[in-house]
DNA sequence: CGCCTTTGACCAGCGC
DNA sequence: GCGCTGGTCAAAGGCG
């Protein structure tokens, strides 16, 4: 039964409207202002490619909370207003970055076939994303779907990696990126590429009695988000503006950095409807 | 035994 | 035209 629903991914495959990688450029606007008092701020909301050129990159955000192109800022942070003087970031933390830049390591490199790394033809699609701010410590937040990290990169102006993961779900298509702020190594960045096809995998035991909307169709991100983006298992023509002053609402002033449950503590207000607390092992 | 994490290398897009 | 960054894949290893 539900073996694999048609996902219905691209909408629009001919219209990728954003172009990949617009980091390296932007004028770095850094909106998101994550003050002490939400534990997770809904960051970002990245252009829907429908059909219409009209449809652009929606840029809603009317709340403080809400910030755009976190990809922009985040490549840039230059604000100044944000730039924490103190910020440790021990950058012993970087296992390895370089890359194709200082010097080049003479030695290793058993040479293999080296004929992987997708073909040419295959364009990059990109679906919209949506990236959470997250006050917590652990970097793998639980959504309630599995995920297979498949890469790990550092990002530049950020001490901290960025990595990469994809659900385990052959059919789903779905990515998450998670890094970590590099103002605020305290705050998790998670952003979510594509709609998942599938239910969630664990399964909240003992407390599905909150479910009141236990959208099996439509939990990708968050069901607030989930009721702003996704009324519907598939992304429809025309979203409305989350200009709901519901949003903000969406944390609790759990101001509390320090350590420990730091998401789960609040996870019933985002997460909480996709996953309960302590049905995942991992 | 199976699944997931880790690491290096490669590619594509974009900027300059 | 070259260089850079981000993004992805693949293989091996580790852990449960
Ligand atoms: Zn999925």
């Amino acid at each position: 039964m539900d073996r694999d629903p048609p996902p219905n991914f691209s909408t629009a495959d001919s219209s990728t409207n954003w172009t990949s990688s617009s980091l390296a450029s932007a004028s770095v606007d850094a909106d998101y202002l994550l003050s002490g008092d939400s534990e997770t701020t809904i960051l970002t909301e990245f252009g829907w490619n429908f059909d219409s050129d009209e449809v652009q990159p929606s840029r809603f955000l009317d709340s403080d909370q809400i910030a755009t192109d976190y990809n922009a800022d985040f490549a840039g942070t230059s604000t100044g207003s944000l730039q924490s003087p103190d910020v440790p970031v021990p950058l012993a933390s970087n296992p390895s970055l370089s890359s194709s830049s200082s010097g080049e390591p003479p030695e290793k490199q058993p040479e293999i076939p080296r004929n992987k790394v997708k073909k040419k033809g295959q364009k990059r699609i990109r679906q919209p994303r949506f990236a959470f701010m997250t006050k917590s410590e652990v970097d793998h937040l639980e959504d309630g779907y599995r995920w297979r990290k498949y890469g790990q990169k550092a990002v530049k102006n950020s001490p901290f990696p960025r990595s990469y993961y994809r659900c385990t779900n052959s059919k789903c298509t779905v990515k998450k990126r998670v890094e970590r702020s590099s103002e605020d190594p305290t705050v998790v960045i998670t952003t979510y590429e594509g709609q998942h096809c599938h239910h969630t995998v664990g399964f909240p035991r003992g407390g599905g009695l909150n479910m009141a909307h236990e959208p099996a169709f439509g939990t990708q991100f968050s069901p607030h988000m989930a009721q702003f983006f996704y009324p519907e298992p598939h992304p429809p023509p025309t979203i409305t503006p989350p200009n709901a002053p519901n949003l903000p609402s969406v944390a609790p002033s759990q101001a509390e950095p320090t350590n420990s449950s730091p998401q789960v503590a609040s996870d019933e207000g985002l997460l909480g409807d996709v996953v309960a607390p302590g049905m995942r092992r991992r």
